[in-house]
DNA sequence: AAATATCCGACTTCTTCGGTCCTCATTCAG
DNA sequence: CTGAATGAGGACCGAAGAAGTCGGATATTT
């Protein structure tokens, strides 16, 4: 529950690398798994939903690859996310169809909504470059996002 | 994805359910499942994994059931979860065993553990009274927690 | 033409989730 | 004391989703 799909995770990851090698033209998707130790059709596959929803530029052929198709920071962790896994919702009643059949008996589906919504922002508020910098030499902790949480 | 499990949802209803009717001594489990169609059976088994937590007490026989052990406000979500659906982490490497495998090279695991942290402050914040709060008749947003996400 | 890539859907395998069933222990009413 | 009501808890099953694989088609460079 509340688990990260490993594709989301490994999404993130190959972003980041892209997000580290700004100066290369293009990197294929093996290039990047192997980098990583990730089933590179997997994460080809993976890269292809995030050029489909334009988050990446891609090039076929030789020499070819992928590249960020805007800033580091312009792409959230909530854009990845989305594109990998498909709408984000912590309850099971917001999917459209198929969702739970007690919605209309339920009376927290609105609290956790707002709930839902946190969340996201949080998620929003996270980009590739938050997660590609060199955390290590900065332990001093910079306020990046600022969440408010309102219930009811 | 990040969707909550269907059984840590029944578990929020039935407490809030509870924090709704303060005056009973006892609630049966049966009692809870028909007012929202949850189940009956499996609304018991997350109701004995509640009391084994301590977040309810139980009382067997007739006009036996099933009550808060404290306060609602001082039961947050994040316990709820916790008790039903085991720890609670948005990455798979986290799991002492089974975790992913590529945990040495992945550098994207101690980003993702703020998250993580952040996540789980939000719902810390929210207690069952949270949910009890009769908020169709106050629209106004008011503040209930505030949630600082801190990056690198 | 050959090599290197992306592109895309079908498929298998594995785990988890949602749910049921059955049995035993506890408590209280009569 | 006995039986109904209730909790406690394990075994089990089917459906769904996730992780990963395969095979083939298309595009681009050399
Ligand atoms: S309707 Fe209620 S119980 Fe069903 S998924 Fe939504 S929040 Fe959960
Ligand atoms: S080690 Fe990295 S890739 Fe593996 S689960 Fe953790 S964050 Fe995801």
């Amino acid at each position: 529950m509340l688990k990260l799909t490993k594709k989301a995770d490994y999404g993130l990851m190959a972003l980041k690398y892209l997000a580290e090698h700004p100066e290369t033209p293009a990197l294929s998707a093996k290039e990047i798994a192997d980098a990583y130790g990730i089933p590179a059709q997997l994460l080809a596959k993976i890269l292809q939903r995030l050029t489909k929803t334009g988050l990446l530029k891609s090039h076929a052929g030789m020499n070819g690859g992928y590249a960020l198709a805007k800033d580091a920071e312009k792409i959230s962790a909530f854009e990845v996310i989305l594109s990998i896994d498909g709408p984000f919702f912590i309850t099971s009643c917001t999917k459209g169809a198929h969702g739970c059949d007690l919605t209309p008996s339920c009376t927290i589906k609105e609290p956790l909504a707002r709930v839902n919504d946190t969340i996201a922002g949080v998620l929003k508020s996270i980009s590739i470059s938050d997660l590609a910098e060199d955390g290590q030499t900065v332990p001093k902790a910079a306020a990046h996002g600022l969440v408010t949480l309102t219930l009811s």
